[in-house]
DNA sequence: TAAATATTTCAAGAATTGTTGAAATAAGAG
DNA sequence: CTCTTATTTCAACAATTCTTGAAATATTTA
């Protein structure tokens, strides 16, 4: 994932109308949700969650596709899996671990930097 | 991590800008770096730098102090901890392998959902 | 084909976010 | 105490993001 999908994909779920919109999609597995029951169960408008799927989609953190006269969208997982890599392995590059990461590798790759961190 | 913090934090990361201060701190380590020398590797102005510090501080991302003349910046590592552990587990709950947690404990989690879940 | 349901489009307006340069503040150096 | 360096504040403005209701589009059902 580069720097610039990350940056969609972080200013998708960095609003919290999308963020609970994501997080439903979690639960409902690979035959997602109707808009109509997103927009229920999240009590965002219909415009509206146009709007927020719509960013969602650009940040490739769903899909959607037509079912009879229904709208489904589902979790684009690959996306999610991505996302936590870019912020654990190549947004923290050599220092894994202050995200979360691997503690072994980050050593490891520390001692390499070791003589270009500036302190 | 509460939602609003995660927010709050993906706010301050989903912008180019912040999103590469923020990895310059990352290789910065403890003892951080000056405005003046954050704003000339990122040329980024004065007055906007203020503007984005703020926000990276609001996500709880960077904690900054005074040294001498200048104002120095650090990681606040424990909250990208928190953030990732956030995107895996609590965002991502009984479903963390799909952010690129755990698979066993996923497995486990996703058990206990499978009456929940709508498909 | 007409009616009903589901969703999108659109334009207007509100709210938020980001940039700029000039002036203000803070601290060390002479 | 004055000068210089480092940073922040501020107000104005531009750009982006989000919401709304009305109209348009797509699909199924009668």
């Amino acid at each position: 994932m580069k720097t610039q999908e990350a940056l969609r994909a972080l200013s998708a779920l960095a609003q919290e109308h999308r963020l609970s919109i994501f997080r439903l999609l979690v639960t409902a597995g690979p035959n997602g949700l109707s808009a109509g029951e997103i927009a229920r169960l999240t009590s965002i408008s219909p415009a509206s969650l146009t709007f927020h799927m719509k960013e969602l989609d650009r940040g490739g953190l769903v899909r959607s596709w037509r079912a009879g006269r229904t709208i489904r969208s589902a979790l684009e997982v690959e996306t999610m899996r991505g996302l936590v890599t870019f912020l654990t392995e190549d947004c923290c590059a050599g220092r894994a671990d202050l995200c979360g990461g691997d503690l072994m590798s980050a050593r490891q790759a520390c001692c390499q930097l070791d003589g270009v961190l500036n302190d």
